[in-house]
Formats: structure tokens, C-alpha cells, sequence
DNA sequence: TAGATTGTTAATCGATTAACAATC
DNA sequence: TAGATTGTTAATCGATTAACAATC
């Protein structure tokens, strides 16, 4: 239960040295920081299942992950599993936490009050207990003034305002494409650190923001590229065995047969 | 303007021989074909202003990738451009859309249509031009029988009758997380070949089935990280000089300033 | 002690990048 | 011809995987 073996976020670390290393957080792989967020809902499952000791096996099942990618992963945080014993739950879901920076609750401010904007602002699956849609800012006055998810859509005018007077350190951009770049620059400049974009346009930050975009229009295209292909085998009559086992340990690989003719 | 040298579908090629290589798209890198969306809509904003010629400079500063990356991405599909010259529009915009397969739409049902599902319904840069939704099923009965879309909402159950009557190949997912495994199963046993999941749960698919996984909340998390880190270094005061130049060769590389103070 | 499981090493694999010969 | 730009090679980089010594 201590928490004293915790990461210290603002510690003077540099070292890399025995210990703990903060230092080592710095460096994170890029893939590996992108799996923390499954590892954590993982172990919050197990944690409401009232497990209280885990191995990288069954939690790797569970992340849909390789063990040995988990305790690589893993590694990179520092020591924190039990040799021949495996890991505390409440533990390591701490130590992700603060290594996420899921400690304070980040404000978020959604650009855009579409469809895709207005539920974003509405699904709890996607902010969560960590964040706070602080504002919400919209172009179309016919949009502008009503209240979406609890909060009044304050006019696209005013976004400068809204990210300064909130705080907010994320700007979601679910905008057109069109105006993507133009309201980006905008919340950059008003402050905040990291863009989640939706709209399908290559955007620019600069270095020290961080920059996440979701395609969801690209991945219907890599689907249909692999939908593509097994139609054409399909046309062909080809057996196509190749059976490829994803980097997944199978536990509990039951049910799927193969598809009905 | 020659539609002559596009790559047949359904050719029987399977050599890697000298001319097109059909059998080369069948390899290509995944990390490729998670680009080819990009490059389109590149080429697509190209054609509609009107331009006819492009060098792989131009285009992968649209796209946001490096010239390098570009021209070897393009090189899988086999050779398309001119040397000295660069490449025609039109063409390449041909060619990508068929490797992706995008000459005939792709059927898509949408499971769960709660504000996820709803947006995604009625998401033009969604669905677009090359993929129809024909089919909404919801487990809520306050939400079967309401038209969404234009679609009328069917319940829960008769899941596998919409996949296997509109002959849909592309299940999307935007349930709870409890039942994304079920309702995968049963979409992949009715027949689909590529599922886009929006639960935050890792699914288990048959190998002959392609799987994609957009994590929103992950997204916010991963940003979170980020964010954490610069806010440890501002709380230090720490100069941070590190620019590193993303993989995009500066063109119109203005504007954006500091962040202010 | 014997069995289990971590943390880490080394090997492999895939993706990116720079450079340049080929060639328009 | 001189200049431009592709397609490809080779070098680099990062990520994954398997294996195992350390150790609970």
C-alpha cells in the first residue's frame, strides 16, 4: 500500500541512475506510452474483480498484448512486479496513473459542436473521471447558445477566450477540415499543450505541442484495403491458409469458428 | 489520361515480375497502407484545385510525411510517376483508390447507436462517398425503431439478419465495452471481414478477419502524458530547447509563433 | 527446496531516412 | 544539354519477440 515507491513527478531527477528513475519516464517509447492506457483499463478490471495479484501473462491476455511486450513495457516505468509472484494490482494501476499524469484532471476544450463534436462531448468513454470538457466552441450561430453535455457553446469567436479562461491544456478539434489549421493555431496560441484532431487534414504544431489525430474516414479505407483483398481470393477460389497467431497468448481462445459458408 | 496501365483488380498476376505488380499489393507494409488514405485525400485536394502534375515534395508536404516516405510508400504500388517530371493526378489518384479497393462502396452496419453511433451515422467524413451504412442495431428499446441517418434502428437480436441481408462486410462497433466482444462474434459469424471498434476492450477475432481499434479515451491519456511532462518542466523552469523537426520538409512552414507568456 | 515469474538481454523484424544513380 | 525528380539502395532507427538468469 505505500506509496512512497511512487514516480515522483516534479523530482530533480536526471540521473539515470539505480533507483527509481523519472528520468527513464522521460524517454518512454513512444509505442510503449500508447500502450499504457490499455494496460491500465486492464488492470482496473482485474481491480473491480477484486483481484489483488497478477502476472504478465494474465494481464497481457486481458490488454490483448504479448506478456513479454507487457513486462518490457513495464520495465520502462521501473521494478515494480515480485519475481515468482507476479504484480500488486492496486500498485501498478497507481504507478501507471501517475506515470499517465492521470493525477490532476486535465481540462479539455472541444472545437467544433457537430455530430462528432456533440457526442464526444457527451460519451463518458471518452473523457472519463480524468477530464473536464471546459468549454465547448462552435462557428454556427445556430449552435451557438444552446447547451450541449451541461454547458453553454460559446461562439468560435471567443475560443482564445474560453482556452485562457478555462485553462484547458487540450483542445479537441472536430471541426471541418477547412478551418482545422486556422482554429489549431488559434488554441495553440491561447495556450494549450497537446491537440486531439478529428477533422482529415494533416495538420502543423509546433515542437513543444503535441499533436494526436484520429482518422476515422482512414480507417474505414484500410478496412475496405483488407475487405479488398479477401473478395479477390474470394473471386480467385484461393485456399489462403496462412494462419497468423497476433502477438496474443491464447487463455481462453474459445468460440470462433470459422466463417459460415 | 490512359486508364490502361491501372492495376486490375482481379487480374490473375502473381508474379513479382517486371511490369505492374498486383501481387505486391497483396505485401504491402501495413505502416503503407495506413497511409495511402492520407496521400488520397491529398491528391483529391490537388485534382479539385485544379492541378494536374505533382512531385512527391508537394504531395507529402500536403500529406504531412517526408518526400522520402512518400515516393517508397508509392514505389509498393509500383512505379507511377515520371522521373524528372513527378506525378500526374490523376492517376495516382486512380491507382490508390483501387489498391484500397475503393471502387466499390463497402456496406457498413453500425452497432449501438448511442451518441458515439449516432454521430458516426450521420458523419459525412465518416462514411463519405465510398462507404454506405445500411444497417443500425441497438440493444436500448427506447432507440429500436427511430430513424437515424434515414435508417431505421433494429434491435439487438436481429443483428446477424441485417449483416447477412444487406450483405454488409464492415461491422462498427460503438457498444459499452461489457458486450463488444459478443456482438463482434456474432457480426463476424454473420459474415463480416473487418470490424472498426470503439469500446475500450481488446477483441479477440478469427485470423481471416481484419480488426481496428480507435481508443478515444487512450487518446486524451496519451495527451495527458504529454502534457504532465511539460507542465514538470515549466514547473522547474527548465529551458527545454529540443526542436525536432517532424518528417515534413518546411514549405509554407509560417506563422506559428511561442507560446505566449 | 521446487515452481513460478519477473526484468533484461540479445536476436529479429519492420519502418524510416538519406543519398544517389537512373532518366525524363 | 542542364535541371529536376523519381525509384531504389543501404544505413539507421525503433519496436517486437524469445529466451533465460535472477530471484521470490
Amino acid at each position: 500500500m505505500s506509496t512512497a515507491s511512487a514516480v515522483s513527478t516534479s523530482s530533480t531527477a536526471r540521473t539515470t541512475g539505480p533507483g527509481l528513475a523519472t528520468a527513464s519516464v522521460r524517454d518512454l517509447p513512444p509505442a510503449t506510452v500508447g500502450r499504457l492506457p490499455v494496460y491500465l483499463r486492464a488492470l482496473q478490471v482485474l481491480a473491480d474483480q477484486g483481484v489483488v495479484t497478477t502476472s504478465s501473462r494474465a494481464l497481457a491476455a486481458i490488454a490483448g498484448v504479448g506478456s513479454a511486450q507487457l513486462r518490457k513495457d513495464l520495465s520502462y516505468l521501473g521494478s515494480h512486479g515480485t519475481k515468482g509472484v507476479g504484480y500488486d494490482v492496486a500498485h501498478l494501476c497507481r504507478q501507471v496513473t501517475v506515470v499517465l499524469g492521470l493525477t490532476s484532471r486535465r481540462r479539455v476544450v472541444i472545437i467544433g459542436v457537430g455530430h462528432l463534436g456533440h457526442a464526444l462531448a457527451n460519451y463518458t468513454g471518452f473523457v472519463g473521471p480524468d477530464f473536464a470538457v471546459v468549454g465547448l466552441v462552435d462557428a454556427d450561430p445556430a449552435v451557438v447558445g444552446t447547451t450541449v453535455a451541461g454547458l453553454r457553446v460559446d461562439p468560435a469567436e471567443r475560443l482564445e477566450d474560453v482556452v485562457a479562461g478555462t485553462g484547458a491544456t487540450i483542445a479537441v478539434i472536430a471541426t471541418p477540415p477547412e478551418v482545422a489549421q486556422e482554429v489549431c493555431d488559434r488554441a495553440v496560441a491561447a495556450g494549450v499543450s497537446g491537440v486531439l484532431c478529428f477533422a482529415p487534414r494533416a495538420l502543423r504544431v509546433p515542437d513543444d505541442v503535441d499533436l494526436r489525430t484520429v482518422d476515422l474516414g482512414s480507417e474505414l479505407q484500410i478496412l475496405a484495403f483488407h475487405d479488398r483483398r479477401k473478395q479477390g481470393v474470394r473471386e480467385l477460389g484461393a485456399p489462403e491458409p496462412g494462419v497468423q497467431q497476433r502477438g496474443v497468448e491464447a487463455q481462453g481462445m474459445t468460440r470462433r469458428g470459422v466463417l459460415a459458408p
